[in-house]
DNA sequence: TCTGGGGTCCTAGGACCC
DNA sequence: TCTGGGGTCCTAGGACCC
């Protein structure tokens, strides 16, 4: 058996840990630049509020119901989401972390009955030691944990946890559950479904294996697969990406060569730490720009522009030069400039770089020690310590947040504002 | 005034090889 | 008269996940 332990509206139970007034009160958690809505609270939800909304679309709302509103604060997510997961672990060691909220507990060789009554102390558990609230779904497969996580998320009377352990409570959780809810399915397949008369879970698992593999190819039939019963989804060993993009809608437009470079020149910055992070190198390197996309009465212009490098790296300097020239070819002064970003791509382990005859650069090995020192200056909470004159300070293109609480977890003043 | 930022996988089709 | 069969690699596009 399968647990899926998942934190509740996470973002906006992370908020809430250090500001216990706003419980039981509608709250909002904005993507990057203030955009759209990325978590609510059950509260907010019940007013009509919906992930994926732009903020000043529902401006009227937040103000006549009094919603409290945050900017994102990724590291205060990303260290709370460390410490559930650390609980977790603790008490389950074979645990496989899925996303920054959810986690997959592999229960073999517990008896079933005991089952609910230990995770439902596993909820409280985490509950207690780190203020989030969590659901626990638990079935012989992801996919039906996943399932089970939804009723024991949308119905108060499982009190947190649910397990789908017969075939009848499989039926009837099938039955009552749109197919487009389930895991690997995905809403936009939903009109093609109902076009098919096929409305819920329960409609597709009839569905014969070779119909579902033409309609919905390979993913399909696994995840059909999956909802009888029969696991299919493997533990995800993907430890290294294969490709980092790290990109940024503007606070505001940018015009001018230098602000735009400074963008690039740190969204480059990221991602070759990024690299390092992982220990690999990449051997291509990516970046564009985008006016904005909203306002189509202006003019709009949206480059890509990449390049192969001779050698792989993880350089910071070096991909900055080439992220520059890169600029170079496809910069048009007379554009609003909302967006940029850089992508590399061609990753491998940074210990088998193939040596190129004709390498320029020299003392790889020294330069690589000294972006260690660099990223151990950087780390913890003090992103931005050391950086490259050519990314600036405080340009205008830095991302609006308004509403960001304090640096709760790494921040001593952050600490001295919780009431 | 104002619309996020990451990732992965699969398939079809073309280019190219023998 | 008449034109196979089998493979690999790459890319673009679509769909999915959080």
């Amino acid at each position: 058996m399968f647990a899926l332990v998942d934190c509740n509206n996470f973002f906006v139970s992370c908020e809430r840990v250090f500001r216990p007034e706003l419980r039981n009160r509608p709250v909002c958690v904005l993507s990057n630049n203030d955009g759209c809505i990325v978590a609510l609270s059950n509260e907010a939800k019940a007013i009509g509020l919906k992930r994926g909304s732009p903020l000043f679309k529902v401006r009227d709302i937040v103000r006549t119901y009094g919603v409290t509103v945050f900017s994102s604060n990724y590291s205060l997510y990303a260290g709370l989401s460390a410490r559930v997961m650390r609980v977790l672990s603790e008490s389950y060691p074979d645990i496989e972390i899925y996303s920054i909220d959810e986690a997959f507990v592999d229960l073999e060789g517990l008896p079933i009955e005991e089952l609910p009554a230990r995770m439902m102390e596993l909820k409280r558990k985490i509950q207690k030691w780190t203020g989030i609230p969590v659901s626990i779904g638990i079935a012989e497969t992801k996919t039906l944990a996943k399932v089970a996580g939804h009723y024991a998320k949308h119905y108060a009377g499982y009190g947190g946890v649910c397990m789908i352990d017969t075939d009848e409570k499989r039926k009837k959780a099938l039955q009552r559950l749109p197919v487009g809810e389930v895991w690997g399915v995905g809403r936009r397949s939903q009109p093609k479904l109902d076009a098919m008369h096929i409305y819920t879970a329960w409609d597709y698992v009839q569905m014969s294996e070779n119909w579902v593999r033409h309609h919905f190819s390979t993913i399909g039939v696994r995840t059909r697969n999956e909802l009888m019963g029969l696991p299919c989804v493997e533990t995800s060993e993907i430890e290294t990406k294969q490709s980092i993009c790290t990109s940024r809608s503007f606070g505001e437009t940018v015009s001018e060569k230098e602000q735009l470079l400074s963008s690039i020149v740190y969204f480059t910055t990221a991602c070759a730490q990024k690299l390092r992070a992982q220990h690999t190198v990449a051997n291509i390197l990516s970046i564009f720009a985008s006016t904005d996309r909203f306002k189509t009465e202006l003019p709009q212009y949206r480059p890509f522009a990449t390049i192969k490098l001779p050698v792989p790296t993880a350089d910071t300097s070096e991909l900055i030069a080439y992220a520059t020239k890169l600029l170079d070819g496809i910069y048009r002064p007379g554009f609003l400039y909302k967006k940029a970003g850089a992508i590399v791509s061609g990753i491998m382990d940074d210990a088998a770089v193939q040596q190129n005859l004709f390498d320029v650069v020299e003392n790889r090995d020294k330069r690589q020690n000294l972006f260690r020192a660099i990223d151990r200056l950087n780390s913890g909470g003090n992103g931005g310590t050391v950086h490259f004159a050519a990314q600036g300070t405080n340009e205008r293109w830095q991302s609006r947040k308004d509403h960001v609480s304090p640096d709760y977890l790494n921040d001593i003043n952050g600490l001295l504002k919780v009431k």
